[in-house]
RNA sequence: GCCCCGGUAGCUCAGCCGGAUAGAGCAAUCGCCUCCUAAGCGAUAGGUCGCAGGUUCGAAUCCUGCCCGGGGCACCA
């Protein structure tokens, strides 16, 4: 709709341009929006002002120009001309009809485009290390990711979902180091836990799972497995040097084949444990990327021979830095330790490179807000191979925080004292989970209610909009036990009955839903989409209260419920692109 | 100190690639179920858009400075 008028618009300006425009006249800045008072008509265009400078005309007078020369179209009823030179259309309430008749058309298509059609855009998010169970601050991630992604798919583009795995490097040593120490506990060994080691619960459960397939393969005394390491913090040393003469010793004591059977059985127990609760909560993946494979596949150290071949690469203090100041960034950064282990930033290099490798235009990473410091040298790795950095949109997720009421949940993810996502789940349930987490911006910092959440009152959008779909299956319902039939087609043939101004702003808000779409596509804007299904659910229960659906006058009755139906297709298309149910009854 | 995000109604937030009289939900007050689900609807009230400059025909929106809140500045990931 919005798309038929910009064409109108275009032509018109098009015969003007070498006439009372001049030919190179900029046009870009123009825009042609939805009004917000209905007293401007339904679309305006700041056109003529715009433009007035290089007609050498005051905008008014150049709107009357543009005006006249508009092809007749038979969407538009009136075009004014309004304060300081705005060109408001009116459109014929018959644009709005057939526009409802292509929705109902288009079923659960409604509103999708091909905007992103050749497009090739791969979505990387939450990531979160195979460490521990994903919390609460992985699942806005996952929800605002899951949502960017089904939107820019919705919108046309070849969406690739992709979780790279972090499953090579130190923190997989400490894990596996963490579950070995508790599994010689599980063995009656008395062993001081490391500070830095992970801590978790879930950590004592994969030791007993150990212990019940491997029995004692894996024992030591602990002695022997303590004995001349430097102290840990407690006693006043450095933590870090300690759980990395830890993980030493646990190899040397193990074997390499024993300590990578123990860091396996974590990483697959953790890994699995990721996948169902993302699967749980509607998040899926079309691959799961695997670091390790990529240092396997020596894409690491090519990556760094190509640094290295560009001079851009010196060596300091025993460790091996990257030039990355001369691409925008603060501070040099390592990328090959002092003890000759590449970091993880050489791997996100490597791994962005091969993003790009796989032929995608664009790539998406969703993060964190507290990685945010990470992006410039991500970019400078990225301008320093010479790849497009401007194919990179790096999105950042600010931090959710919980509240039960009035009292906020503290957290500490060192400790293993965090509430997981699979917790929230189970307490508020996947839908509310999943809407509250987008109804924000994702720039802003997220106060959860878990309370409101879970409360099943008008307070709680979820079930607002939830409900609007249930009434409308409900009107279906009881049109079928009263023994009545719906005849698409004789309610199609009079949708010129719909004429109450409720009627008009439920097929307004209909004609929106492609644009509100490709608006959110654009700006990665999920929560746009979750606004505008509360619009659209407020412009249906207004309607039901006012007016019964359903009616003697079968004609009528008709047209009204094509209206519903339409209503219902769009949001159950929403809510789905959301990761929303949309129940019949509630 | 430097970098990122935020500061809009009592609360939580939209609006921010400049547009017309700044919006929504909740909370507050008053109404609406013999009627397709009241998890609903209607009405009323509520604002120096953090502060100060600047650009513009026009600024919540863009620029500069400052104030306040959150986060980040590792040979950690």
């Amino acid at each position: 709709m919005k798309a038929a008028l910009e064409e109108l618009l275009t032509a018109s300006l098009q015969t003007l341009a070498g006439d009372v425009l001049p030919d190179g006249a900029t046009t870009e800045d123009i825009n042609l929006e939805r009004t917000r008072d209905p007293r401007h008509g339904d679309f305006a265009t700041n056109a003529a002002m715009l433009l007035a400078r290089h007609a050498r005309m005051n905008p008014r007078q150049l709107a009357e120009h543009i005006i006249a020369r508009l092809p007749e179209s038979s969407l538009v009823a009136r075009v004014d001309i309004a304060g300081p030179g705005f060109i408001n259309f009116f459109l014929a309430p018959a644009a709005y009809r057939e526009q409802l008749t292509r929705a109902l058309a288009a079923g659960e298509q409604w509103g999708h485009s091909d905007i992103g059609a050749g497009q090739r855009v791969q979505v990387e998010f939450v990531s979160a290390n195979p460490t521990g169970p994903l919390h609460v601050g992985h699942g806005r991630g996952a929800a605002y990711g899951a949502s960017v992604a089904n939107i820019l798919a919705a919108t046309g583009h070849a969406v690739h979902r992709e979780y790279y795995v972090n499953d090579a490097g130190r923190q997989m040593d400490i894990l596996a180091a963490s579950v070995w120490l508790r599994y010689l506990e599980h063995c009656e060994e008395l062993i001081d836990f490391p500070a830095n080691g992970y801590r978790g619960s879930y950590i004592r459960d994969i030791a007993e799972q150990l212990k019940a397939t491997h029995g004692e393969r894996f024992y030591r005394p602990a002695d022997e497995v303590m004995q001349g390491l430097p102290d840990d913090e407690p006693r006043g040393g450095d933590k870090e040097r300690h759980i990395d003469a830890l993980i030493a010793r646990s190899r040397e004591l193990l074997g390499e084949e024993d300590f990578r059977i123990i860091l396996d059985a974590a990483l697959e127990a953790i890994l699995a444990d990721i996948r169902d609760d993302l699967e749980e909560f509607g998040v899926s993946y079309d691959e799961w990327f695997s670091e390790r494979q990529l240092v396997e596949s020596d894409a690491v150290a090519q990556t760094l021979a190509r640094l290295e071949d560009k001079g851009l690469v010196y060596e300091q203090d025993g460790a091996r830095w990257f030039r990355a100041t001369d691409f925008g960034d603060d501070k040099d950064r390592v990328v090959v330790r002092d003890n000759g282990v590449a970091t993880y930033f050489a791997s996100d290099i490597a791994y962005h490179l091969n993003k790009l490798e796989r032929g995608y235009q664009r790539l998406i990473d969703i993060w964190g807000a507290d990685h945010h410091g990470y992006v410039p040298r991500v970019r400078a790795g990225l301008r320093a191979l010479e790849m497009p950095e401007a194919s990179l949109d790096v999105l950042l997720v600010q931090f959710a925080i919980l509240w039960r009421g009035e009292e906020k949940i503290q957290m500490s993810t060192r400790s293993g004292d965090f509430v997981t996502l699979r917790e929230l789940r189970h307490e508020v349930g996947n839908d509310a989970a999943r809407f509250f987490y987008v109804m924000r911006s994702n720039e802003q910092h997220l106060d959860f209610d878990l309370e409101l959440a879970k409360s099943r009152t008008n307070e709680n959008p979820v079930y607002y909009i939830q409900y609007a779909h249930a009434r409308i299956q409900s009107v279906f319902d009881q049109l079928k036990a009263r023994g009545g039939d719906f005849d698409p087609e004789r309610g199609l043939a009079s949708l010129s009955r719909l004429d109450e101004d409720h009627e008009m702003d439920l097929m307004v808000e209909i004609s929106r839903y492609p644009e509100v779409l490709e608006q959110a596509a654009r700006n990665h804007a999920p929560h746009t989409l979750a606004h505008y299904l509360r619009d659209l659910a407020g412009a249906l229960h207004t309607y039901y209260n006012a007016h019964t659906f359903l009616v003697d006058d079968e004609a009528l009755r008709d047209a009204r419920l094509c209206l519903c139906l339409a209503t219902r297709h769009v949001l159950r298309s929403g809510l789905d692109l959301l990761g929303v149910s949309a129940p019949d009854d509630m």
